[in-house]
DNA sequence: CATGAATGAGTGTTCATTCAT
DNA sequence: AATGAATGAACACTCATTCAT
């Protein structure tokens, strides 16, 4: 699956031979039939498999934290990086971007199990810095917008256009700063803006 | 080429057929390559003449406009919701997305000639803005990526998941809400937040 | 399709390589998917337009003769080794055999246009025969069955066990011997055993 | 071997796997090679095994029976029944009809040790009647495909169009009806029809 | 200019066969 | 003896491309 995962990501599923899968994953083109129904079944796989455990445990991530929800912020976007962003599973929303028209019905399930699920995790957060008095009385909605757009905008640009025409920021630095203007604009006035 | 460019759009470059488009088009097959050497040929014309001209359209725009530069900010955007996004245009930055790792040389193409094109004319639209002092002395390279992020993000979602999972916004309140958004931060401060 | 017809016969559904129907037909294999769907649909073709034509001819034939029951019936036997049992077709009832288990919608087909049918133009013979008091008053459908067996054992030989092992008997001969054989059977006494 | 016959019987050669022979048979796929070479000596083995030995029964019995020699014949064909019409065997004669071209050589060696033998035991059976005066002097030769031919075409359709379009005859029905005709038609006249 | 029949290389999928355990 | 994971050759089917008309 880890092959699947990068020669989907590479070129897409149309451009993706099985033969390239199996040998990269050091096993024959039948040995795939053994494991998956169809190349159509593999991608699914790649997909779901891939990408919901680590959204489970973000989920037990919101709901145990200690601390305050500016650290939890941190958290989820640093953890993000880590387990996904930063490795080939970053690849994944390039590849539903491209390919949820060829895929409606997994598309439904990547909208349902990953985008949904992704919101309300960050829908939980904010709610809790505003209920405690750490973030202002933000619209929710439109801040998950906010959030979630540069950081997708980012790992879609490395996926895409950033492989041939480079010049991308480092992405340390940018989520850094992204983050910082996230927070300094949902911190509640009296602390953001002290005097 | 409008067929193939909502046959591309629609299912990327290798899940559209010739013969699709052909008939789309209402000529036959072979016609197709009266016109143009290969699939790839087509796919290069179909980015190349698509949306090049309408760029150049543009920068005389900035050149020539008089007016206020927010109304000038408001027109490129409206502009471009005309004449690209609003089209099926607006599909092609999900195929370049999409497709870019398979065809780097046009990526590359569409780079230079399209993205920084683009890019310069905001540059240019904002330096007149801080130049005429209408606008603060924001980092212009930021800003930038500020403002073309939620536009992209807009017409990558309408073009890709949001096909089966819809509920997406409204473009039009969209559009007015970010430019709304985007003008007020880039209002000098003397008249954006007047005592 | 005649070469279809040959290679099915030979080799049965499953053992025919459409490329080598191809190179006997002298096309290449993508030529073949230009008038056929599939294996499967041209496997269909074959069988139904390769026979029921024959069939409705034989139709008009009954209806139309002109002459003693037993001439017509010596006629019905001639055509049909002439136009089906002494040509490719003749492997056909042999292919139905082989292959109704692996095509039931095909089988029930070949049943009702091509097996009923031809018990029909059986039936319809027998009965103007014994309506005109040629023939006995012999169970039809009994009488049927007697005079297809032998006929059809003959070809189902033919393309099957007897290409390896040979000596089949001469199949004028063999048909002649039949038809005195049955016609004898048939003709009431005082006509066929004169005193 | 039971399983592979059902299925050869069932679905031909090709169209059997052995993936499903070993899951019927309970063992796996691999166990099958421990006692066959080759998919190709297991089908010979479910040929040979299965008719060979009870076609050497047969002989014990033409020549060790007690009786008219019309008992004999209904005990023959009974036996037939009993023993290999009426069970999966059954499907043997209409599966070495589909795949004698496939296999001319197990198609020799079937001719040889199941259908010459079975001629030589009703060749042997008729020589009795005839010699002891029960029946006519026939031309035995040809009466042996009078006799054998119905009951043939009666297990080939079992096997064959009759799973599908069905309204087989009753097999007991049918075999009694032909073997009262056919001993009818060979009995000395001054026996069968007395005054 | 336009056609569409023909092509054949390429790929997803199947399944008989092998072999380390 | 028995397994079942792994193999890879074989084949149905697709589709970009060509060319005689």
């Amino acid at each position: 699956m880890a092959a699947a995962l990068e020669l989907f990501v590479e070129k897409g599923f149309a451009g993706t031979r099985l033969e390239d899968v199996s040998a990269r994953a050091g096993v024959s083109k039948g040995t795939l039939y053994l494991y998956f129904d169809s190349k159509e079944a593999l991608f699914k796989a790649v997909i779901q498999e891939g990408i919901v455990p680590i959204l489970e445990e973000g989920a037990g991530l919101v709901d145990s934290f200690q601390g305050c929800t500016a650290d939890l912020l941190r958290t989820l976007i640093g953890e993000w990086w880590q387990r996904i962003g930063n490795t080939h599973l970053g690849g994944v929303p390039k590849l539903m971007i491209s390919e949820a028209g060829n895929f409606p019905e997994l598309a439904t399930y990547y909208h349902d199990a990953v985008i949904l699920r992704g919101r309300d995790l960050m829908r939980r957060t904010l709610q809790r810095g505003i209920a405690s008095g750490e973030f202002r009385s933000v619209d929710v909605e439109t801040a998950i917008d906010v959030i979630f757009a540069p950081v997708l905008m980012m790992v879609i640009w490395r996926y895409s256009l950033g492989a041939c025409c480079g010049t991308a920021h480092d992405p340390g630095t940018y989520l850094q700063t992204h983050f910082d203007l996230i927070v300094s604009g949902l911190f509640a006035p009296e602390r953001t803006r002290p005097a």
